[in-house]
This record gives C-alpha cells, sequence and structure tokens, in this order.
DNA sequence: CTGTCATTCCAAAACCCTTGCCACAGGCTT
DNA sequence: AAGCCTGTGGCAAGGGTTTTGGAATGACAG
C-alpha cells in the first residue's frame, strides 16, 4: 500500500527526479541509473498513480466515449476499436453509458469534463447543444455521429448510410424484385430518417415507386408485427428492406410465421451488419458500416483535434459495404 | 480553462476550503454562504478535477471492471449493471477489456492499480495467481468468477451452472426425452467444464448414459459442425443440449442443413441466454444466469470488502433458470 | 462587562508526481 | 593546465484539491 516513487528512489539510492525520468523515458538518465531504478520499480512492484501524474504534468491523457446503451450490439464493436486504438496513441479510456436518457447523458459530460478528458467521441443522439459548448469551450475535442455542424474543437463522423441504401437497391433491383417495402424505424432518430429518405430515393433513380412503408421501433417486436402484416398485403412485396438488422429478423420471423418462405416468396436485408446476421437463420443480407473503422477514426480524429495548433473540426466519412446473406434471393416468377 | 477551485472562491468571495466543505456536503458551511457558492459554481460552470480530489483525499471513489470481451453478449449487460449499481453506491466504474490475451489482461490490472481503485471485479480467466496476489497486497478489493478461493479481500462470485443444467435435463426428460448428447466448448475454460460435468451427473442421476459429446469452441462454427454431424449419427439423439448460445444456435443450423426439424426431430437447448435465445429461430430454450444480478453482486461485494475493517472475502451464489423457447418440444415418437 | 462556547470560515500543509533549471563530474581541445 | 562541453542527476516549485487546526465572530450566561 501507499507504494510511492519516494519509496522507489530511495530503494535505488537516487532522487524522485531521476526515477520519473526514467519512468517516462525522457532520455536523461544514464544507461546504469536506468537499470538501477528499474530493478527496483520492478522489485516493489511500483506503478505510479495516474492522478498525480496528471496533475503533475498538466496534460491529460486520457479520451472519453459516450455511448447510448452499451447492450445495443452496435456499440460493442465501436468501443473496442476506439479503445484499441486510443492506447495506441497512448491514452487511457473512459466510457460512459447513458442508456438513452438525457440527464444521463448530461453526468456521462461531466464526469468527462470531471476526468479532465483531451477528448470525447459522443455516440448518442441525446445531447444537447448546450452540453457541446460547454465541453468546446474548455476546449475539450468533441466528435459526433451524424449530427452537429463541424466548428472549433468539434469534428463529425459521417456514416454513409445513402451509399449503404443504394448498394442494397440496386442488388434487389438487379434480382429482379421491383415491389420493395420498407420497415422504418424511429421517426425522431435522424440517422432513421436518412436511411427512409435514402431508400426512396434510390428507388425512384431505379424508376420504381416507393412503398408500402411500415413503421418499425428497432426492435425485434416491431419487426415481428410488420412481417405478419407484409405477409397479408395484396399484392404481396417480393422484397423487405428493415432499418436494421434486428428489425429485420423480427420480420423475418413474421413472415415464416404467416406462412411465407423467406427468401424464396419474400426476400428481407437488415443494415448494421451485427452479429445477429450471420447468426441469423437463414443469415441476413445486410450492410457493413464498418464499426471498427468508426471507433478508430473517432480516436484518431480526436488525438488530431486536441493537439493540432489550429483546432478547427472536419467530417469524416464512414464507408458502408453490402454484405450478401441467405436472406435474400431473386424475385419470385410470378408477377 | 483551467477552472479551478480557487476561481470559485474568489467569485464567491470565500476561501477554497470553504467551497470543497460545500461541496462535499460536509455541513461545516452556514446556509448563507453555502448558496453563494453553490450559485458561483454554477455560474462559472465549475467541476471539481477528479485526479486533484483523489490526490487530495487519498481515497478512492473509483471500482474496476476486468472483462475478456466486450463483444461477447455475456459481458455488455454484466458491465452495465456494475456500473449502475457502482454509481449507486457513490464510485466511477472503470472498464478494461483484455481480448482474451493474458498479457493485456496483466495490463488491464496494472492500470487499475494505477488508477487506485478501490475494488475490481475480474470476470475473465485469463489472469494468473501473481496478479491476484499484487492486487490483494496493495488492499484492492477483488471479485472473481467461480475460480478462485476466497481469501483476505478476494471474493469469489459463483454461478450455479449445476442447477442450470439440472433445470435442463429434467425439463426434456419430462417431455420424453432419453437420448440426449451435448455439444462442449473449450474443455480449458473452468466454466465449460462445470457444464459438462454436471451434465453428465444430472444424466446419471435420472438414469440415463450420457453421450455422445460433441466438441465444440464456444462459436457459431463448432456449433454447426456438430449439428451437422448429429443429423448422421444412429440412433440419433432426440435432443441436444448446447454449452451456450451462440452453439445452440449453431447447431440448429447444422441441423436444419441436414435435413432435421427442429424441435420436431431435435429438441436443442442453449444456456446463458443471450438476445440471441430470443431473436434466434426458432427461439432457443436456454438458461438465464441473470447477467444483471451478477453485475450488481459484484459491485456490492467489492463494496462491502472495501469497507470493512475486516475485509475477509466470501462467496456469493448466482442462480441460474430456465427458459423454454421453442427449440425444443416432445420427443418423437419413434423409439 | 467579561468569560465561555458554538458556529463559521480561513490559512496552510499535504497528497504524489513532473519538469525547468542548476550543479557537478569527467573527457576533450588547445 | 586551463577552459569547455556534454552528459547526468538533484533541488524545488507547482499542479488542484482536501483537511486539520485555529482564528474570528456572535450569543449567552454569570
Amino acid at each position: 500500500m501507499g507504494l510511492t516513487i519516494r519509496d522507489v528512489a530511495k530503494a535505488a539510492g537516487v532522487s524522485t527526479a531521476t526515477v520519473s525520468n526514467v519512468l517516462n523515458k525522457t532520455g536523461k538518465v544514464g544507461p546504469r541509473t536506468h537499470s538501477l531504478v528499474l530493478s527496483a520499480v520492478k522489485r516493489l512492484g511500483y506503478f505510479p498513480d495516474v492522478h498525480a501524474r496528471h496533475l503533475a504534468s498538466r496534460e491529460s491523457r486520457t479520451l472519453g466515449i459516450i455511448v447510448s446503451d452499451i447492450e445495443n450490439p452496435f456499440f460493442p464493436e465501436v468501443i473496442k476499436s476506439f479503445e484499441t486504438r486510443a492506447r495506441e496513441l497512448g491514452y487511457d479510456a473512459i466510457l460512459s453509458d447513458t442508456n438513452y436518457d438525457p440527464s444521463r447523458t448530461r453526468e456521462a459530460a461531466e464526469r468527462m469534463m470531471e476526468h479532465k478528458v483531451r477528448g470525447v467521441a459522443v455516440m448518442t443522439s441525446e445531447i444537447s447543444l448546450r452540453v457541446i459548448n460547454q465541453l468546446a469551450r474548455r476546449r475539450i475535442a468533441v466528435t459526433f455521429l451524424d449530427l452537429a455542424p463541424v466548428r472549433k474543437y468539434v469534428s463529425t463522423l459521417r456514416i454513409d448510410y445513402h451509399s449503404g441504401m443504394r448498394q442494397i437497391v440496386e442488388y434487389l433491383f438487379n434480382h429482379g424484385h421491383r415491389r420493395i417495402a420498407f420497415v422504418a424505424g424511429r421517426p425522431r432518430l435522424k440517422s432513421n430518417v436518412v436511411r427512409l429518405q435514402s431508400y426512396e430515393k434510390c428507388m425512384r433513380d431505379h424508376g420504381l415507386e416507393p412503398g408500402p412503408v411500415l413503421p418499425g421501433d428497432l426492435r425485434f417486436e416491431g419487426g415481428l408485427k410488420a412481417g405478419l402484416a407484409i405477409a397479408q398485403l395484396d399484392p404481396r412485396p417480393t422484397a423487405v428492406m428493415a432499418v436494421n438488422d434486428l428489425t429485420a429478423v423480427g420480420v423475418i420471423k413474421g413472415l415464416l410465421k404467416a406462412g411465407c418462405r423467406v427468401p424464396e416468396d419474400v426476400s428481407v436485408t437488415g443494415f448494421d451488419k451485427t452479429r445477429l446476421a450471420e447468426y441469423s437463420n437463414p443469415s441476413l443480407t445486410t450492410v457493413d458500416i464498418h464499426r471498427d473503422v468508426l471507433g478508430q477514426i473517432a480516436a484518431d480524429a480526436l488525438h488530431e483535434l486536441s493537439r493540432s495548433a489550429n483546432p478547427q473540426g472536419r467530417e469524416y466519412q464512414i464507408t458502408a459495404e453490402l454484405v450478401p446473406g441467405n436472406s435474400s434471393g431473386p424475385a419470385p416468377r410470378t408477377t
């Protein structure tokens, strides 16, 4: 307990400054003393106190990441790659989960400020502009998902939903589908709206009439309901695009329950490529939005932003890629 | 930037000690000054620096949690409830992901020591006894999963796998199954071994011969392979118990691919009740091991351990509960 | 009016580390 | 032999907070 740098210094017969210089690899210490100190450190099992270190160096080496819900399969991968990249860049990472709750989001931001993080990746939409400003004013770098315009200390990560949607529509079109339904998510979530609009636009671009569009809830239940409803439609769509994988799995279950075969009668596609896509039965045709890249870029962006002399934010594009699965196939022959 | 307690003190016309007393609710400050300080804090948007606070109070208010892999669906729920409970108890929580890598596990433990956490919940098996001792010697409370005997500063959370397995065997037995196969996980993982042994014991308790036991890998692929293999067995088992949900989903896919119906021809059960169980098709019969309770108890245990005068560890039991789904049904009539 | 006691606030030390600056030793050059 | 580097290591200040002991204030009893 209470092992300090002084103990190490005493054990090695040097000053605390020297120990510090060894530990921080400043190159100011000769090889002899260097190994002397190192062996003392190891022998005593000493680890420098992060808090004292931060305080003394008046320079934070930690980045924060705020997510809506760690249980949402979207996030763990992002978190992991963010943390990995952060570590590579020499940062500690701290995580806050807001549980979709605006007040907990505020708390999360406060926590970041208390920890004097150098930057924070905000991966949630329930954050107010006031909080953003508070962070930026403190010269804390921030990255956002989609929303928020770039400005000083604020960069944006833009996921290319549109390209993803276009790839799906093209894919289905090329497989002969003409009646393609859409199962939406939450109409208040911007990323969901973008997906819907992209679907509509791409349909028109192929000379197809969009619709029907069914409501969903981003969850399994919503998909299930939509799937049951779609099975009863006349004429029945030959393909269904779901706003995300979870919804797609629900849709499939609903269709099957109603006696439709997937993909023989109806093709179904998801979005986001969660692991679900792979495990689901049939496996899902979906779009991979490279969450690992997302997390990594977020860390890079914060690093960039926080150390440049002119911390002007910029925009990053995250690409999307179609991943074919067994939930989709050629359109059935019958008109 | 660099807003400190001194700025607040100056703005409120009091000393830093008074501001500190207000913020920490020591009750040593009169109501007049109290509100004066509070308004200054709010006006300036001040947040105390966590590092300075820790340093000065020489008492940590943070707990750590180390997990193998945040992408493994087992963990997010545990992490979430751990963090929630920690916060309720007044702690900050920090997370480390080891990616199943022993060297990263060591690093994670070091990180916890650097952060001077008050306790750490170790939810991984790749940790050596040396590290445990290192932690305990520093008077850092520790909880483990299954392994590690209780001792000073070390408590154990024991998941009642045996009861879970028994419930499944009984359930299948009552549905007329007599030939019940098992798809195993990694033979080096203790929790996997316990599951297998429990299966064998429960089978014998019901007068049944255990087996066949097929190898698996805790992943989808292993289950798939096992499913394909089981379909070819003669006599074919009427039920398959998988070591976890993911394997079960693979088994189902393998069986279907080989032309067996689930559950009409073969019943399949999982373990751990991931979300997969619900979304899979057919939905999985599985066992819920109450991961939310696990996280919460871990936090409680650390709190208990770290503040008691006699920090002797103890053992906690986490119960398991059968959750019936559609992947299992009565055994087929044919002998 | 003086002495006692609570109450409320402040000054300063302490927490553990980093870092700028200075001191010193030894080897070179001239 | 004197003077200079250069390479090495120590001293001490300082970072933002908590905390301890004591000072100032005011109320009240004697």
